[in-house]
DNA sequence: TGTTACTGAT
C-alpha cells in the first residue's frame, strides 16, 4: 500500500479515542477493595463487573473461591454442586479474577464451563485471557482463543480489541489473526478502528510490513478512518523493519495531526538508537522534552544500554542524568553498564567518579563492576589504588574475584615482575620492600590468603615471558607454603620445561602430579610426547604412546609426523617406518600425513619402490591417498627418471576425483623441462591458467631453468617478464637461476644486470652464481668484466676453498687473467693483499711472479 | 602436521 493513500484518508481526523481504553493493562493496577467483600477486586474496563452491592452474589463468590482453594480440590464437593446452578457470568468474572493463581483461576474457568445451563460470555473469555497473557502462559490461551472462537460468542468491538492484545503481548499472532477473521465471518462483532488498531499492534512486531498494510487498507474499505493508534505500529513496524524513510514519514504525518505522544517519541528514539544513530536520538529526546513528554523508565535503560552499546557513553551519561532529574531512581545495573562503557573508553576517572557516586548512594559495587574497573587500569599505582580502595567493603568471594582480576591485569600490562611481587607479598615473603611498589602494609590491612588461582595466573605469565625457572621457584614456594597447585599449573610447567628440551624436569613433576593425586591429561602426555619427538626418542615415544593408550589418550600426530620426518632427514628411514608400524600395533592409526613423510623419506633415501609398496598397502588398509601423498609419489617417480609411471599415476588420481594442485603442476612441468619436453611444460602452464590453477613462484622458476637449459634464453627473459604482470615475485632462487642460465647460454652481460637487480633487493646470491658468470666471462674473453667478478667474490669472501670442485675454475680464471696485460697486475695486487685462502702468488709459477 | 624450483660432470 502506498503512502498517500493514508495521507488522504488522514484528512479527516479521527475522534479521538478515550485512552482508557487504549491501555487496558494499566489500569488493572487500580484495585480498590470492597467492606462487604475481603479479596480485592481489579476493575477492568471490558468487564461487566461493578463493585456489588448484592451480598447474595458476595456470599456465592465467597463460597466458590474457598472451595477452589481448598487441597485437593473435588469437582464432586456438594457444595459445588449446590452453588453451580445459580452460576453466572457476572459471578465467574469476579471469581476468576479473585485468584492470584493462573492454574486455579484457569481450573475454576473449565468447571464453569461444564457446568449445564451455564455459558461464558465474552467478559468472562477476556477475564481469563487477561490472567493467562498476564502470567504468559501460551498453550492455554491458543487453547482458549480457539474454544472462544467455537464458542459462537458476540463480542463488542472494545472486547475483540482486548483479546487481541492479550493473544499479542504473547505473540500469538496467527491466532490474533484467526480469531479476529474468525469473530468477523461469523458476524459476532463488526470490528471498528480500535479492534483493528489492537490487531494492528498485535501484528507489528513479527508480521511483514505487507501484511500490516494489507490489514490497514481492509480497515479503510471497511469504512474506518486512520487514527493515532492505528499509524503508531505502523510506525513501529517500519521502525523494525528498518525502513527509515517510511518511518519518518509517519512521524510527520503524525506530528502534523498532534498525535505524537510520550510513546510515539519512544519509539523511533528507540530505533535511532538500535539503527546506530544516537545523535538523532538524542536529539529527539531534546524536541520531546521541548513538548514536555517524558519517556518512560525503560526506555531510558535501553537507550542507555543502547549508546553504551554504541561507545557514546557521553549521550548515556547525559541521558542518565535526565532520568535522574526525572526522578526516576537507579540501580546497580545502570552504574554497571556505564562503568562498563567508560572503562572500554579507557575514561577510569570518569568512571571512578561514577563508582564514588554510587557508593554514596548505598549502591555496594559487585565483582563485575569492579572487574571493569580493574581491567581498565593502564598504569599499577591505579590499580593499586583501587585495590586498595575497594577491598575493605569486599567479602571473602569478593576479595578472591578482585585479586583474580589484578593479576590477569598486571599480567596483560606486562607487569609479570609486579604481578610476582605481589604474590610474594601475600605469601608473606616480603623481600626487599623498597623496590616493589607496592605499599604492603595498606595493602594488607586484611589478611588475604594466597589461592591457587593466584599462582597458576603469575606462573602462566612468567611463562609466557620466558622466564621459566622463576616460575619453577614459585610452583616450589607455593607447595612449600602448603597450596596445592592444580592441573592447569602442573601442565602448564610440564609444557614449557618440555619446550625446553628439560624433558627429565618435566618427569620429575609428571610424578610429583601424579603423587598429588592428579591425573595427567592428554595435554600433558602430549608435552612429553612432543619433546620425545623432537628428541627423536623412538623408544621414549613408544613409552609414551603405552601410558597414552592405558589413559585413554590420543597422541597428536603433529608430533608424530614431525618424529618421522626428522628420523627420514636423518637418514634413519628404516627407524621412521618401524615406528609407524609399532604405533599401529599400539592401536594409534598414523595418518595419511604421517605416512606421507614417510614415504616421502624413503623416495629421497632413493627407495621408490619401498615407498609404493607402503602406498599400495596403505590404500588397501582403507586409506584415501590425498593430493599430496599422490604428490610425493608423482615427484619419486619423475626424479627416478620413471616418466611414464608418474603419469600413470597422475592419471588415476585424476580419476578418483581429486584435483591436481599446483604443486602437482609443478613437478609435471619440472619432469617435462628435464625430459626436454619444454614445449609440453609450456603449454601446461597455460592449462594451469585455464583450470584456474595460478602459478607460483616455483612454476616460473622451473621455467625459466628449463628455457635457458634448452638454450632458448630469450624465452626465459619473457617468462621473468610476466611474472610481475601476474601478480608474482621473483625470489633469490628464481634470480640464480635466471643468472646461471643466461651466463650459460654465454649472455653474462644481460646475467650480470639481473645480478645488479638481485643485489638491489638485497638478495645474496650463492657462490655458484659468481663461478657460472665468472666462466662466462672467461669464454667470451671478457676479462676485464671476469676480474670485476673475481674481485667481487674476494672481497665478499666467498672463494671456494680446496675441497670444492669449484676452486679449480677459480684457479683457471687467475691463471688466464694473469696472463693477460690488461688485468695481471690487478690480479696480483688482489691476490698479494687479500690474504685468500689456498690461493698464493707462487702457485702461479711465472705468471705470477712479478 | 606431509609434497615442488636454483649448484651440473656425462
Amino acid at each position: 500500500m502506498a503512502l498517500p493513500r493514508i495521507s488522504k484518508t488522514l484528512r479527516t481526523l479521527f475522534k479521538l479515542i478515550n485512552p482508557s481504553i487504549i491501555n487496558p493493562y494499566a489500569l488493572h493496577s487500580l484495585s480498590f477493595t470492597k467492606i462487604t467483600f475481603p479479596i480485592s477486586l481489579f476493575y477492568s474496563p471490558f468487564s461487566t463487573q461493578t463493585p456489588f452491592n448484592n451480598s447474595e452474589h458476595a456470599h456465592v463468590a465467597n463460597g466458590l473461591i474457598s472451595i477452589f482453594f481448598e487441597r485437593p480440590f473435588s469437582p464432586e464437593n456438594p457444595e459445588l454442586k449446590r452453588l453451580a446452578p445459580v452460576l453466572t457470568t457476572k459471578l465467574v468474572e469476579t471469581v476468576l479474577n479473585c485468584f492470584k493463581s493462573w492454574e486455579i483461576a484457569h481450573l475454576f474457568f473449565t468447571w464453569a464451563s461444564n457446568q449445564s445451563g451455564y455459558r461464558h460470555n465474552c467478559y468472562t473469555y477476556n477475564a481469563m485471557a487477561s490472567i493467562l497473557s498476564h502470567a504468559r502462559q501460551n498453550g492455554p490461551l491458543k487453547a482458549l482463543a480457539l474454544d472462544f472462537v467455537n464458542s459462537n460468542c458476540s463480542i463488542t468491538p472494545g472486547g475483540l480489541g482486548f483479546f487481541l492484545r492479550c493473544l499479542g503481548s504473547l505473540e500469538l499472532v496467527s491466532e490474533a489473526n484467526f480469531v479476529f477473521d474468525q469473530v468477523k465471518k461469523k458476524g459476532l462483532c463488526v470490528p471498528n478502528d480500535y479492534t483493528y488498531a489492537c490487531l494492528l499492534e498485535a501484528i507489528s512486531k513479527p508480521s511483514s510490513i505487507d501484511f500490516l498494510e494489507m490489514r490497514l487498507q481492509e480497515m479503510l474499505d471497511s469504512g474506518w478512518e486512520i487514527n493515532k493508534y492505528t499509524l503508531t505500529p505502523l510506525l513501529g513496524a517500519y521502525c523494525n523493519a528498518g525502513q527509515f524513510e517510511k518511518a519518518l514519514n509517519i512521524f510527520h504525518e503524525m506530528r502534523e495531526r498532534n498525535w505524537v505522544d510520550a510513546h510515539v517519541f519512544s519509539v523511533l528514539v528507540l530505533s535511532f538508537s538500535k539503527w546506530g544513530e544516537v545523535d538523532k536520538a538524542f536529539e529527539l529526546i531534546e524536541r520531546m522534552e521541548d513538548h514536555s513528554l517524558v519517556m518512560n523508565e525503560k526506555t531510558f535503560f535501553v537507550l542507555i544500554n543502547g549508546f553504551v552499546r554504541e561507545s557514546r557513553v557521553d549521550k548515556a551519561l547525559q541521558l542518565f542524568l535526565k532520568m535522574r532529574k526525572s526522578g526516576f531512581g537507579v540501580d546497580i545495573s545502570l552504574y554497571d553498564v556505564l562503568i562498563g562503557g567508560l572503562c572500554k573508553n579507557k575514561e577510569l576517572e570518569k568512571a571512578l567518579c561514577l563508582y564514588s557516586e554510587m557508593k554514596e548512594l548505598g549502591i555496594r559495587p559487585d565483582v563485575g563492576i569492579l572487574t571493569k574497573l580493574i581491567s581498565s587500569c593502564s598504569n599499577e599505582e591505579d590499580i593499586i589504588r583501587l585495590l586498595v580502595e575497594t577491598q575493605e567493603d569486599m567479602d571473602e568471594e569478593g576479595i578472591i574475584w578482585l585479586y583474580n582480576s589484578v593479576f590477569h591485569c598486571l599480567i596483560n600490562m606486562g607487569l609479570v615482575g609486579k604481578a610476582h611481587v605481589l604474590l610474594r607479598t601475600i605469601m608473606g615473603i616480603m623481600g626487599d620492600e623498597s623496590d616493589s611498589g607496592f605499599t604492603v602494609n595498606e595493602l594488607l590491612k586484611r589478611k588475604v590468603r594466597p589461592l591457587t588461582s593466584y599462582f597458576r595466573i603469575v606462573i602462566d605469565g612468567l611463562l609466557k615471558t620466558d622466564k621459566l625457572d622463576m616460575a619453577l621457584c614459585l610452583f616450589k614456594d607455593m607447595t612449600l607454603i602448603g597450596c596445592k597447585p592444580d592441573r592447569l599449573i602442573y601442565n602448564n610447567l610440564i609444557d614449557e620445561l618440555c619446550n625446553s628440551n628439560r624433558l627429565e624436569e618435566s618427569y620429575e613433576l609428571l610424578r610429583d602430579m601424579e603423587d598429588s593425586g592428579l591425573e595427567p591429561t592428554q595435554f600433558t602426555h602430549n608435552s612429553l610426547y612432543g619433546c620425545q619427538c623432537r628428541r627423536e626418542n623412538v623408544a621414549g615415544a613408544l613409552e609414551l604412546l603405552k601410558r597414552m593408550r592405558m589413559h585413554g589418550h590420543e597422541p597428536w600426530m603433529k608430533y608424530s609426523t614431525l618424529l618421522v620426518k626428522w628420523l627420514c632427514k636423518h637418514r634413519k628411514v628404516d627407524e621412521a617406518c618401524n615406528f609407524l608400524h609399532d604405533m599401529l600395533h599400539e592401536g594409534f592409526l598414523p595418518d595419511i600425513v604421517a605416512y606421507s613423510a614417510a614415504m616421502d623419506g624413503l623416495i629421497k633415501s632413493e627407495q621408490v619402490d619401498r615407498a609404493l609398496r607402503l602406498f599400495k598397502d596403505i590404500c588397501a588398509r582403507g586409506y584415501c591417498p590425498d593430493v599430496i601423498a599422490y604428490n610425493t609419489l608423482i615427484n619419486g617417480l619423475f626424479k627416478a627418471k620413471r616418466i611414464s609411471e608418474a603419469e600413470n599415476l597422475v592419471n588415476e588420481m585424476v580419476m578418483k576425483g581429486l584435483i591436481p594442485s599446483v604443486v602437482t603442476y609443478n613437478l609435471l612441468i619440472d619432469a617435462w623441462c628435464k625430459s626436454g619436453d619444454i614445449d609440453r611444460a609450456m603449454h601446461c602452464l597455460s592449462t594451469m591458467f585455464e583450470e584456474e590453477r595460478e602459478p607460483s613462484v616455483i612454476t616460473y622458476t622451473t621455467l625459466i631453468d628449463g628455457l635457458c637449459a634448452a638454450g632458448r634464453s630469450d624465452d626465459a627473459l619473457k617468462v621473468w617478464d610476466d611474472i610481475a604482470s601476474k601478480g608474482c615475485a621473483p625470489n633469490r632462487i628464481t634470480f640464480m637461476a635466471l643468472i646461471s642460465g643466461l651466463s650459460k647460454c654465454g649472455r653474462p652481460d644481460t646475467a650480470l644486470v639481473y645480478l645488479r637487480k638481485m643485489e638491489e633487493m638485497e638478495m645474496k646470491a650463492d657462490c655458484f652464481v659468481y663461478i657460472t658468470l665468472l666462466s662466462a666471462f672467461l669464454s667470451n674473453s671478457n676479462l676485464p668484466k671476469a676480474y670485476e667478478i673475481l674481485k667481487e667474490m674476494v672481497d665478499k669472501g666467498s672463494i671456494p676453498d680446496q675441497t670444492n670442485k669449484n676452486h679449480a675454475i677459480v684457479r683457471d680464471a687467475i691463471l688466464k687473467l694473469l696472463a693477460d696485460d690488461l688485468t695481471s697486475s690487478s690480479v696480483k695486487a688482489l691476490i698479494a693483499k687479500e690474504d685468500i685462502p689456498s690461493i698464493n702468488l707462487s702457485d702461479f709459477g711465472s705468471a705470477g711472479q712479478s
